[in-house]
DNA sequence: AATGAATGAGCCTTCATTCAT
DNA sequence: AATGAATGAAGGCTCATTCAT
């Protein structure tokens, strides 16, 4: 209801919230499928199966369309995260846990989702995409117990993101490793000054 | 016979490599003043002051100039790394001497790097950018003296490359304040060990 | 029965008649407001408070709709000229108070009705818009009492509108300036043969 | 080479100009044929057997095209009415043979010019078109041998040509008429004051 | 009768690329 | 080697019109 930014009409019957649905998930499908160039509104459509004109009732523009896709995939992330710092993942740190999810939503896609992303980080409201990052950050208290400065809540939530993406942007091998992963939280709690073992 | 990748005709003369650093300038001229939107081979052409023709002798097609701009990119930056590591820089720790060179490249035009940031990203090899990381990750040793393994001198180079790329690409205002500067410096000594008054 | 040409159902009810004229008021203000270029169906539809359904109820295709915006201000025109023909405005001599009212009609307006007149002289029928001089033409008698020819008839009554759209359409500064009226009333006259000081 | 205003690129080669006049031809053509409906930049520029970029080289958009269609038009009118303002059309009176001249313009192809001058009063610039009246205006004189008014040099021109295009838009069978034409030299010379008989 | 979501033909325009000069 | 006019495939987008509800 209140995303109605890059929606040119509020789409209130379910019929519509489907079709922009399925614009959204054609979409991702075009972009894993041709990559970047072979993104144009006409295969979006044809794929999604509703007509050009269709899109455009949704979508003012070809970007809205890349934006709303970042805007979907940072929800989600952010749902994934929630759940993590809630502790539902039981058995896991936090830390720990929001880290494997992340790493999770690439299994078996991952040269697809590179093009996605690649093609998101080009294209998206950077801004807009980090606002996810905001109770990541403030929940992080360090060893002492201090809550972060939002300099250091920003360094250390991008930084592990950042190797993150490159793993993916990269195309490592060791992206589902255990290795990495745990080299992952270790930063992240040697930065908050957790000892080495901890 | 070393005719690189992208590069149609390798230019020994002088006026070609003229033509072909003329070219690489005004393309990194158009997308901060235009955008990637307004990137395109005639602009390019124009404001390098040569022909189209004389583009395409010079660059196989689009893509490729945007792939010889990352590389020109990478080979600056590895040059500073370089300079960094070899303790040039004064009475600087490397790490610290490293991240504030990466860090300075940005003052001034911030908002025109993350255009082409942004760009560069979408469209470029990233193996091929992070070959620069190489000498970076296998030089680090941790506080044992230990180097490190491959995945952990990854993990190092991206996240803290990461931080810095999110505060370029989010618009960060502290990207030049000496606490960001601090807290990577930071980030990087508290993984590898380091107590944390280092 | 008496389906007129370009009304696709004649308006009985009170309700469909307020629709038709809703739907050309909204035509005229669209057409002023947003020149020719933003002139379209949904547009009208939209200001005149009615489903662009309903419209195409009334008007079978969006030539019609301009048709009958040319109409209306036809028939408009011709009970202005009747009521100066009749004498109805007294005091005035009636060559006077036709080329006066319809002078008078830009008032206020001048910019926007010459985006109007230029988009219906390009798509209107000018058989049927100059039907209205039908009685002007033949209603007047020379100096000698004489009637016209219709050729005569023709060129008087065409020259003098010709000289007041041209007014209208190259934004003529002088368009209700009493010295334009005066000339305008002395070609007629003029023509008629009667006496310069008449 | 001061009419770039609607051109793009000033074309100084003979190939170039050629094209902008195949492009003109070929505007007039389907604007002849198929009305203004039918006008598209993809047919013009095939009739004129020019590639759609090319047409896009000489003029920056569709709007162009009917603009400089206007202006050519213009500047030939202008050449007859220098003509016969000059008197170089012998034995004629000056204002029988600038009627004339215009009249005979439409000789053969009454409807298409029709359509044609009906699409160019929709998007013309009209105060540019009337340009080419201020020669006329400014050089007749009335009986007594006065010059003209401004107001009144613009009523007269105006006048007259308003008749002759209400002749052609409404598909007046008598266009060519000596009737018409004495008509027309009438209403102008009764205007200045000239006996009936002159 | 009215509605308005959906359709899709077709238009305008861009721009990567070629090649005759 | 360089030039730049010409090409034309491709794609973003509009809007007249239909029809199920």
């Amino acid at each position: 209801m209140e995303e109605a930014d890059n929606i040119r009409q509020a789409p209130r019957q379910k019929r519509a919230r489907a079709s922009v649905d399925f614009i959204l998930d054609a979409a991702t499908q075009v972009l894993e499928r041709d990559g970047e160039a072979g993104f144009n509104t006409n295969a979006v459509a044809e794929r999604a199966g509703v007509s050009i004109g269709t899109l455009y009732r949704y979508f003012p523009d070809k970007l809205a369309i890349l934006k709303a896709m970042g805007m979907r995939e940072t929800v989600a992330f952010r749902k994934v995260v929630a759940q993590a710092m809630a502790g539902e993942t039981e058995g896991l740190a936090r830390d720990r846990a929001v880290i494997r999810a992340f790493l999770r939503a690439f299994q078996g896609r991952t040269r697809a989702r590179q093009i996605a992303m690649m093609a998101m980080l080009a294209h998206a409201d950077h801004r807009k995409l980090a606002e996810g990052f905001g109770p990541v950050e403030t929940s992080f208290t360090d060893a002492a117990g201090k809550a972060l400065s939002p300099i250091a809540g920003f360094v250390l939530s991008r930084a592990v993101q950042g190797a993150m993406r490159a793993a993916v942007l990269e195309g490592a091998d060791f992206l589902l490793c255990q290795e990495f992963e745990d080299e992952l939280v270790k930063l992240s709690r040697a930065y908050l000054g957790y000892g080495p073992k901890a």
